[in-house]
DNA sequence: CCTGCAAATATTGGATACAATATACAAGAG
DNA sequence: CTCTTGTATATTGTATCCAATATTTGCAGG
């Protein structure tokens, strides 16, 4: 007799100190936590109820992914990125995602265009701008699921972790949303038509275009701290 | 009077965390640990003299990183890669490191080229196999040093560090080393001409070259886990 | 009023102790 | 004998406690 049980994973769920780095990594990637917010261990461990053992651990995963620097008895503060470094992470996207969308496209299923659309059209007409980081992600990474590299789309996305924030802060102060929409319409039909070079010479351009945005709207500004 | 100490910079002094994580990652990247290798809390604290706390920050650090998984109440092992991990990590240090290449021989300094001169030398002239891995990664990571990317070097330095013991397995086991010593005569060689494309295309070359007799030979004698 | 120093407080790093879970092994039912 | 089940052991996850270090506060002296 098959027992009809949902069976859920139990050695799947996730322990205290995952739950912990991901609600921190969360925060950090689209901002509710800003650059070089102080994060009391003890603090932390109150909010989650729990001792302060998972939280060191969460806090020193997100270390070794940069989202946060830890000084010997001081404490951790979240990582901020001189405009030098926002610089390179964007190009670094440009050369990475560009190189997964043109392996992606040329191979892309039906589904997977449809999914996109579905993205880029949710995108386009989200009006709260809390949604446009997600979905943008959502957009993109679909487009590249085809190309079946998990260490590639890894690493992408540990990098768009990096940027997040200054990446909502462009599509919000810069009229980086209204580029992106029209942008986003082109990358997709250079997938529809397969088109790799093409999808990646626009990518490239996307990734460049908001970096140089963000960039000149910094400088004016000069200040990167106080973002939406 | 000025005293004289070295003042070593007591903050920066490692915490055991740090000196264990050094100490593991550096094991598993030149296969003094195997992959799949059984990683106990307890075995390592009692080897470090400390307790199970910071081991565990360390393992999970190296999770981060991709060197070691985790299992929620079994264990870490040492993380082993597919031939199809392995072949897209080979992929993915060709696009990084000829982009690397590419912008840093364009505005190279002769002192890093010396350098890098002395490096490939060191590894032609190397007899103990164990000092190949230090010095191919010393003499690739200098040509790099100038494009001022610190963020595209971390990334290539990680991955890297993913492969350390199958690429030394390759430079032991299929005579890599004789071809690596002259691929490498011949990357220098563009980087002194300040070539960026021809020294990116030798450098993805080198890779993938790499890559494809370390493939054919795991192929062959399909096991990975018994590395030398 | 300000400055320099010392105690008090806060915070992190780590050790020990306990709880939760997995694995190994033995005993019993069939 | 094989399979199941219960129990003992091993191992991990977390809480609590102590030590090491940083920061703040209070006070004396100028």
């Amino acid at each position: 007799m098959a027992l009809n049980l949902k069976a859920t994973n139990l050695g799947a769920m996730a322990s205290a100190s995952e739950v912990i780095f991901g609600a921190l990594r969360e925060a950090i990637v689209d901002g509710a936590l800003q650059d070089g917010d102080l994060l009391r261990q003890d603090q932390i461990a109150n909010m989650f109820n729990v001792s302060r053992i998972p939280v060191r651990e969460a806090l020193a995963r997100l270390e070794e992914q940069g989202l946060v620097t830890n000084q010997r008895y001081k404490g951790a503060v979240v990582s901020s990125l001189s405009l030098d470094e926002i610089t390179e992470m964007f190009e670094f996207r440009a050369l990475l995602e560009g190189e997964l969308i043109r392996q992606a496209v040329v191979k892309i299923r039906p589904e997977t265009l449809a999914e996109a659309r579905r993205y880029a059209e949710d995108f386009s007409t989200a009006t709260d701008s809390a949604r446009w980081g997600p979905l943008n992600r959502q957009f993109h990474y679909t487009l590249y699921k085809d190309c079946n590299r998990p260490y590639h789309l890894q690493i992408a996305s540990s990098a768009l972790d990096k940027v997040g924030r200054y990446l909502r802060a462009q599509l919000v102060l810069t009229h980086g949303f209204e580029r992106a929409r029209t942008e986003h319409a082109g990358i997709l039909q250079a997938a529809i038509e397969m088109d790799g070079e093409k999808a990646a010479a626009l990518t490239r351009a996307h990734i460049l275009g908001a970096s140089k945005s963000l960039v000149t709207f910094l400088q004016s500004h000069n200040s990167i701290a106080g973002l939406p």
